[in-house]
DNA sequence: TGTACATCAGTGAACGCGCGTTCACTGATGTAC
DNA sequence: TGTACATCAGTGAACGCGCGTTCACTGATGTAC
């Protein structure tokens, strides 16, 4: 039964999604493709009449996740002037809540993906770096506008915020449920120092 | 074909041994029970004399790796005063050092399990948990002892200094294939501000 | 605009293959006398 | 100390099972006239 083209391209959207999700929750490896079709409502037979392989599939959704990160910080550099410092921190806030780390999966692709990125293709690792470019370039331009001037050590400020973030992100959530107390202890505390130093240098 | 009781326990130490190094350099899930015994010069069929199941060799290597990490960690802290420092910095060098960046597997388990423990069994999650923090106590030990004072708050700057580390790792070994120059970039940013913040309260 | 045919997204069964786990067997070690 | 037997670490084949991928088939859509 062949299908309206829209409504094809509007299924390999669902599939993209869907499979961002599951690689995020249970990783690449005990994600089958069989499972990310299904929670898309098709059969897995016709999976490769979107895709190449499993491999191409990473690399897609691997693109499509970092697209939304990215936009998630744009908006904060888009916004206006007055706005940009508190959106700034409730990024951070957003980032290094109890909420993001009890999360089935991580929203943010550095942490759901960290170690396992250099272990999968060529193909996902080029999607993953062009990811990881784009978000930090992106940070750094959010980061600029929260400042009066020095806009080129930007680049810089916004490498520290985010290995700060993927760090305690990372951390908090690999000891979420056998140690709670420390968990929270390193979501609050690095939650501390990064709001401290994004304030510190904010424009009046 | 029995063996010296001695043998069984070598053995399983060689089979634990492996188990770390494959399971940092290719995951837990693209590692078989199979690859670690005949890593160790084993055939897979007795793998059941020494483990319960794949899981519990999990947790083992796990903990086994974190006495290692703590092990070096708690050299810096056990030297004599005008060597802590120095050590400390060397330690941190190294961390971060392009070497350690493109070893096989990354030989901190935060790096190389991060962002898959939370998806392993509980026992699993306990033993890293207790791995961790067990790390970063020794890691406050080592920071207290290289200050004047406020020995209080060396917890906390025990938590800045690793989150850190583990995000810049995580951040530069992601992207060295398909972006070295970012890559780089990470590593020496990261090392200048660690540097400089282990200094900045260093007894003269 | 209407008709006839080719296309192709989706279906469901099947294929190899590798994995975790089990099992019958071996024979030197460990132990009870 | 010596002997007889039970133990058990290691072997290699086998078991299910799930996975990525392939395939023959379906039938509505898209297209050429």
């Amino acid at each position: 039964m062949r299908i309206t083209k829209a409504n094809a391209a509007e299924n390999k959207a669902r599939v993209l999604d869907e499979a961002g999700r599951l690689f995020r929750a249970r990783g690449f490896e005990s994600t089958g493709v069989a499972d990310v079709m299904h929670a898309a409502g098709l059969t897995h037979g016709g999976f490769y009449n979107h895709f190449k392989s499993k491999d191409d599939l990473e690399a897609q959704a691997c693109a499509r996740i970092f697209e939304a990160a990215v936009a998630r910080v744009a908006n904060v550099a888009d916004a206006p002037p007055a706005e940009r410092l508190p959106r700034l921190l409730d990024y951070v806030r957003s980032y290094l809540s109890t909420r993001a780390r009890d999360a089935d999966g991580a929203r943010c692709p550095m942490v759901a993906f960290g170690a396992d990125v250099s272990r999968q293709s060529a193909n996902v690792q080029a999607a993953y770096a062009e990811g990881l470019a784009r978000y930090l370039e992106a940070l750094a331009r959010a980061i600029a506008q929260t400042r009066d001037a020095e806009p080129t050590i930007a680049p810089f400020l916004a490498i520290d915020m985010l290995t700060r973030l993927v760090g305690a992100l990372t951390l908090a959530r690999s000891v979420a449920k056998s140690d709670p107390a420390l968990s929270n202890q390193i979501l609050a505390r690095t939650l501390e120092q990064v709001m401290e130093e994004a304030k510190a240098h904010a424009p009046l």
